[in-house]
RNA sequence: GCACCCGUAGCUCAGAUGGAUAGAGCGCUGCCCUCCGAAGGCAGAGGCCAGGGGUUCGAAUCCCUUCGGGUGCGCCA
């Protein structure tokens, strides 16, 4: 049950009611209409702006006819009373028994606590990660594959239905270069001295067990026959186990894509000339000089007539090339065609995770969406990540990709472990650089946010561990018995629990989880350490079978909130530190 | 030159799609364990929401503009 949907509802229906009757002039917008959670606690349980925001097209003082709605809502049923405060907000007070009911909803829907049909199923498409297969993955890679992750999974439990996907580049100049490297490990497999890796190939020695593949599966054949013979074999091969690798790396995030998707595919498939002859088709394609940019010319700047997609024509600031001088399809192209390929798979969303430096493509890909999709809407929705600065005790950790001396993701997973990298990497804005400090993010301390949480939750299963050993279980309760002002604190956090996945669902926001937990797990500690003064509030109080049982239950139902938003998150709650 | 992102307490950051007196953590000051996990908690100090205009009942939030920081800008992927 969410409660701020249902008296948002109930507001909506009763601006309605006067609408039917004529206190009203008929058609007022009512979309703008909600119903929060007061930012103050002492302004009641449920605040809504429902008078203010219709007041002005009713022609009337906003104030007045808040007044009138709240002599109506004051008769709906569960609330104690509606008072009119500030410029007309209505402020609901709940009776008592409105919370009981909360919490028994949460104990009997458990772990589904929360999930909603805010998306009716609508078909959402994830890309994220998309790494080129050229190597493992390293920290960089890190935040977007976790917030990916999160925001799917996110989706998922709000009602869409999500595919998680991962576009794999095995089609460019990249994995051709990546080939060439590999044959050179090869070629060491089989006992020549390759000495130094010629710059312009990739030198990292993950490529050495490739090279070694290859010479047991072929032998030396592959020495005797034309690059162009070998190419296709070595790059398949050095594809392949490149992708096992990232495969690794992000299983070990506890990352699993739905669909690994390979551009070379929608080559081989036709797709790609199939979807530039779509465009050309509907005219968006033509031949013509693409202005040079400002500033510093690019180096071998020529001025020469492409084949262009008219991408101006759709929001773009500039029209985007098709093929290349060698008439060959341009990445552009097949990027296309990877899109159209998602339209016709019926998805009404394309999100797409990217790093900050790929903030340039957001309106390329909004124009091709809509060029593709034509009259059939299609939203794009790009999140951008910020880069993630490493710190050791302090100290920033110096990277050099030249050298190839980058951290790895799994040097960083292997170290800190997967819950923590999730974590931290969801608690911060996606597009705000978050610093990742290893000596922190392991520290055993209310600094460290995941621990924080974690601790909340491993304290909330000791009590009900110390519960069970004393023979009591939560199944008699009465909640109304849960009476003291931290208690109701708790209760009225976890009430906002499906609100707030809602919102980080339509914000595409998962973030929003980390803080919010970090929120339920302080407002836990504090009522904890209540129960430290006065021990009347403790969760297992002696010789008082009816508030223990009370109480267990209560903890019962704090604990799924935090053990259903850390499995959003891909955290997995801790029973015991 | 153009486009996009960012600018909130000394520091690191939230701010639920425009709501009431702008919130946390760190740091600083002072407190709280005979007792369910003190690996915690309570209280205090700290703000021109970068600056300036505008929109309206109401702006950190939306629009314009200036300043400051980041990223990107044909035939690479």
């Amino acid at each position: 049950m969410n409660l701020f949907a249902h008296f948002q509802t109930a507001a909506r229906n009763e601006l309605s009611v006067m609408m039917a009757t004529g206190e009203l002039p008929p058609g007022l917008d009512l979309s703008r209409v909600t119903a929060e959670p007061p930012r103050d606690a002492t302004h009641g349980d449920v605040t809504t702006n429902a008078a203010m925001v219709v007041a002005k097209a009713a022609a009337m003082a906003p104030k007045v006819l808040a007044e009138i709605l709240a002599k109506r809502l004051a008769r709906q049923p569960d609330v104690l009373s509606a008072d009119v405060a500030g410029p007309g907000f209505i402020n609901l007070r709940l009776e008592d028994t409105f919370w009981p009911k909360i919490l028994d909803a949460i104990l009997a829907k458990g772990d589904h606590y929360g999930r909603s049909e805010l998306g009716k199923g609508i078909k959402s498409n994830v890309e994220y990660v998309s790494a080129n297969p050229t190597g493992p993955l390293h920290v960089g890679h890190c935040r977007g594959a976790v917030f990916g992750d999160a925001l799917a999974e996110l989706l998922k439990v709000t009602g869409y239905e999500v595919s998680k996907e991962y576009y794999i580049n095995d089609a460019g100049a990249q994995v051709d270069t990546v080939a060439r490297s590999a044959f050179l490990r090869y070629q060491e497999a089989l006992g020549t001295d390759i000495d130094e890796i010629p710059s312009g190939l990739y030198p990292g020695e993950y490529l050495i067990p490739v090279g070694q593949a290859l010479a047991a599966e072929h032998g030396k054949v592959l020495l005797t026959v034309t690059e162009e013979q070998w190419l296709p074999i070595v790059r398949n091969k050095a594809i392949a186990m490149m992708m096992d690798l990232i495969k690794n790396d992000l299983a070990s995030l506890k990352i699993h894509q739905d669909v690994f998707f390979s551009e070379k595919s929608l080559h081989d498939s036709g797709e790609v000339r199939d979807t530039v002859a779509d465009l050309r088709e509907h005219g968006h394609v033509f031949e013509g000089r693409l202005p040079p940019p400002k500033g510093e010319l690019p180096e071998g700047w020529e001025d020469r007539e492409q084949t262009l997609f008219r991408a101006t024509e759709f929001g773009d600031d500039i029209d985007r090339p098709l093929l290349k001088s060698d008439g060959s399809y341009t990445y552009f192209a097949s990027d296309v065609a990877y899109t159209r390929n998602k339209i016709q798979r019926g998805f009404k969303e394309l999100i797409y995770v990217l790093g900050a430096d790929h903030g340039g493509y957001v309106k390329r890909l909004e124009a091709v969406a809509s060029a593709i999709a034509g009259p059939r809407k299609v939203d794009v929705i790009v999140r951008l990540c910020q880069l993630v600065r490493l710190f050791r005790n302090g100290e920033p950790v110096r990277m050099s990709k030249r050298s190839g001396e980058f951290v790895t993701l799994r040097e960083v997973v292997d170290e800190v472990g997967a819950d923590v990298v999730r974590f931290m990497m969801l608690y911060r804005k996606n597009e705000a650089p978050l610093d990742f400090d290893f000596a922190k993010v392991t520290e055993q301390s209310k600094d460290n946010a995941v621990f924080y949480v974690q601790y909340a939750h491993a304290r909330v299963c000791s009590v009900l561990r110390n519960g069970a050993e004393l023979g009591r279980a939560p199944v008699n309760h009465d909640f109304l018995l849960l009476v003291d002002e931290a208690e109701r604190l708790v209760v009225r956090r976890l009430a906002e629990y499906p609100k707030m996945l809602e919102g980080a669902a339509l914000a595409h926001e998962p973030h929003r989880i980390s803080f919010y937990l970090y929120e339920l797990a302080s407002d836990f500690h504090s009522l904890w350490n209540k129960g430290k003064e006065s021990p009347q509030l403790r969760f297992i109080v002696k010789d008082d079978i009816i508030i223990t049982d009370t109480r267990l239950a209560f903890l019962r139902a704090i604990r799924y909130v935090l053990s259903n938003g850390l499995r959003i998150l891909g955290v997995n709650p801790v029973e015991e530190m």
